[in-house]
Formats: C-alpha cells, structure tokens, sequence
DNA sequence: CGAATCTCCTGGAGGC
DNA sequence: TGCCTCCAGGAGATTC
C-alpha cells in the first residue's frame, strides 16, 4: 500500500516525462474513488506536461491549462511503458504521450483518483485544508504541541489525520510512535512539548528512512518501472504482533485503534 | 466543533 | 478444489 514514500518514489519515476506532449487519453475503467472525468479525453491530448509535484499523496501532473490530480489509494501503481504493452485486467487509466511512452494506472481495489483541477480553481476542497508536509521545517515539536492541545483523541489516531499532518499511514503512525517511545493510546493532548519533539524527530526519520530505501511497501507497491524495485523495510512492530519487541524482547503487541491495526511495545512505549 | 464510525473495492489468506 | 468469511487500508462522508 502506498504510504508517502511510495507516492514520493512515484513521482521522481515519472520524471522523464516532464516537457512531453500527450497525444490521447484513454479511461477503461472510470469509477474510482471518484468518476475519471471523461473529458479528459478531449482537454488533456496537445498540451505538455510542465511539472510534476507532490501534495500529501497527490501527485499533481501541471499541463497548460490545469493540473491533473493522481491518488494511488491503497493500491494503486503508475507504470511508464511502450504503448505496444497490453494493458491487463486492473489498468484503468492511459495517458499515452507523443513518444509512444504510456503513463499507465492500476489500481485494483480502485481507491485511487484521477481528477483535474482547472487553472481557474486554485483552492480545491482536497488541498487546502491539508496539514503540513511531515519532511517540512512547519512540522516542528511547537507547531505539534500546539495543535494537539485540545484534541482528546489517541495520538495515534491524531498523526493519521491529515488536518494535522499529511503522509502518516498506518504503517508508519505505529513505527514513529515506537521509535518515540509513545504509546499509541495516548490522549494526544498529554503529549509533552519533549514528546512531541521525539514525535516530529522520528515521523521524520522513520519517512526518510523509507525514502532513502526506494519506498517500501506491503505487496503490491511496483515503481514505474514495473519491478519491485523497492526491499522489505525492517518494521520495529508493524506487523510483528507476538513477535519479540528488538529493543527489550517482550511480545509486540496488536490492537484495534479508529478500526486501523496499531502495533506497539507495552515496555518500551509509555503513556 | 471534535470524535467516532461508515464507506468505497478486490485479492489473498485461512478455515472447513 | 471450492466456497465462505475475514482482513487490509486512505481519507472523505456521515453521524453523534
């Protein structure tokens, strides 16, 4: 499942597309998370790609009249090919470009998006109630602090929310709590200002760590190049339920938190 | 308003 | 081998 570092990864595999001209679109299946806009058939054939960015887990493609919005959802994967390449059962979406290269999504469990936000609306409902990007100097222990003052909510839940911060999935809200030494349970609104220095340190080291190894991934994240082109990150809990905690031996532990598995070390993660 | 729950979807795993 | 159930999960929508 894509968590920012895949979506990260994503885009710098789509690079090489930068400056190219599409020639046609081509929507199989258009009922993701939300309906594929079908006229991006028309609008998106003759105009160039000019920038590719990230928002959260947006990647935002910027053509000549507006910016085409990309969600990989759960899963989700973008694949640069030779248009010759068939497309198999899941590949729901083409752009194909002028040089017979294809940018082409999957998405199995059809989660993901695909929509276009004209030039004229700049404040779309999706990005402008986002918190700040977790890699970014805003994302600080006083920014933190702040924000969690009143909210009585596990502070698990709360790093999940992206009003709070973007780009903390499941796997990645019970490995930075581990190597915080925060139980996940914690009202978020106890956290103190050190706890939320250690929080924001290791939310950062915990994504760049899996930046740095490619993007990691469950099952079912492939980089555009269709490989895997990722290795198994070493999670200190995730997934690991029973399984002896790598810092002090005792058994992982696994609950249920907002209906999201949360795995964390009773010994070593303090309320 | 905050917080909890529901919802979309399919493939894979496990049980019988 | 086949059918059933359960589970995974991002994040907007809905409900309380």
């Amino acid at each position: 499942m894509p968590e920012l570092p895949e979506v990260e990864t994503t885009r710098l595999g789509l690079l090489p597309l930068l400056g190219k001209v599409v020639q046609a679109v081509e929507i199989r299946h258009p009922t993701l998370r939300w309906p594929i806009p079908q006229h991006l058939m028309q609008t998106l054939p003759h105009q160039t790609l000019h920038n590719l960015t990230r928002r959260a887990k947006y990647i935002l493609c910027a053509f000549d009249t507006g910016t085409l919005l990309l969600h990989l959802g759960m899963s989700g994967r973008i694949q640069l090919l030779d248009r010759h390449y068939p497309p198999e059962k899941h590949d729901h979406f083409d752009i194909q470009f002028s040089d017979a290269q294809v940018l082409r999504l999957r998405d199995p469990r059809r989660f993901g998006a695909v929509l276009w936000l004209d030039n004229q609306t700049n404040d779309h409902a999706l990005l402008n109630q986002l918190g700040p990007e977790p890699l970014e100097a805003s994302f600080n222990a006083k920014y933190l602090h702040q924000t969690l003052s009143s909210k009585s909510l596990a502070i698990k839940n709360a790093v999940m929310d992206g009003h709070v911060v973007v780009g903390v999935g499941n796997i990645y809200a019970s490995e930075s709590l581990f190597r915080a030494r925060i139980h996940p349970e914690t009202p978020a609104k106890n956290l103190s200002l050190k706890q939320c220095e250690r929080l924001v340190t290791e939310i950062k080291n915990t994504l760049q760590d899996a930046l740095n190894a490619g993007g990691s991934s469950l099952r079912d994240f492939f980089g555009t190049d269709g490989n895997p082109g990722y290795f198994q990150q070493e999670y200190f809990v995730y997934g690991r339920t029973d399984e002896p905690c790598k810092v002090c031996a005792k058994p992982i532990q696994c609950i249920r938190l907002g209906q999201r598995s949360t795995f964390f070390c009773a010994h070593c993660q303090k309320r």
